[in-house]
DNA sequence: AAATCTATGTCAGAATGCTTACATGAGTCA
DNA sequence: TGACTCATGTAAGCATTCTGACATAGATTT
């Protein structure tokens, strides 16, 4: 029964999240690979695929995408290894502002009828939660 | 953050959930689907598709690759209006016993490190976030 | 009764993400 | 040094799911 609350708020946070972004022409996906950028400036495409739970593949042509778009830079070539370090843009930083207040006012939305001591505990319960899921492969 | 920690537990439990289903020949939708006709033996192809969060087009493909394979079915024409009230076979149902019981076996892993109080309250707090979110569309 | 609205099933096409596969660069070990 | 392992980037094909569109059945309104 859990997972299914899992999903249906999952469902609903995606609606709202993908309903906002629209207008700034964002997917949620998009969204995230940004916000992960900002985090950490100079993360390959295999770190932010791992960090945004998809596969590379699907990170690399979101990545072409923003690439395509002015939002992201990456280097024609890697000065070691084979990860091409990415790097906001200025125009993605401002754009990754715009979508991040949104988003923050939908989360706030999400979490309103939790009190604060509410929402820690929340937030250390679906900690355990994961935790639980991934002992034993990381 | 709350919204990553989502997305996080969500592709992780999906993960196991794939992981067992796949040895029965079932995908997370499928199973998800078969349960509803568990619970709501005669629901309409677009029931089945609110209840499961997807569209009524995905659904009905999801359906008839279930129909194929003769764990549900459906009749040719409906009695009274459009809906085709669908239910589940014999060995759509002995194979849902199977992989419900696999299922339960993740969802109990899940929150394995929650005491009882700690789960009703992590439920109760999930129901808070849904309703939150879908107030004034529902 | 006729028109309108709503819900349903279905088709076609696009978008999205995954699986499989391959080539390359760097570290490890014999 | 050479073989092996591992991580990365990329390409091609497939699966899944969505959007847009249309026809039909029943309910509602006029």
């Amino acid at each position: 029964m859990l997972g299914y609350q899992l999903k249906h708020l999952q469902s609903a946070l995606r609606s709202r999240m993908d309903e906002s972004l629209r207008e700034l022409g964002l997917s949620t996906p998009q969204y995230v690979c940004l916000e992960q950028l900002r985090r950490r400036p100079g993360a390959s495409n295999s770190e932010l695929a791992r960090r945004g739970f998809v596969t590379r593949q699907t990170m690399n042509t979101l990545l072409r995408g923003l690439q395509d778009r002015g939002l992201v830079t990456r280097p024609e070539k890697a000065e070691t290894g084979r990860a091409l370090p990415t790097t906001l843009t200025d125009a993605g930083g401002q754009l990754l502002d715009r979508a991040a207040e949104r988003i923050a006012r939908i989360q706030e939305r999400m979490i309103s009828r939790l009190d604060s001591a509410q929402r820690e505990r929340l937030a250390g319960d679906l900690e355990l939660c994961i935790a639980a899921l991934e002992e034993g492969e990381g």
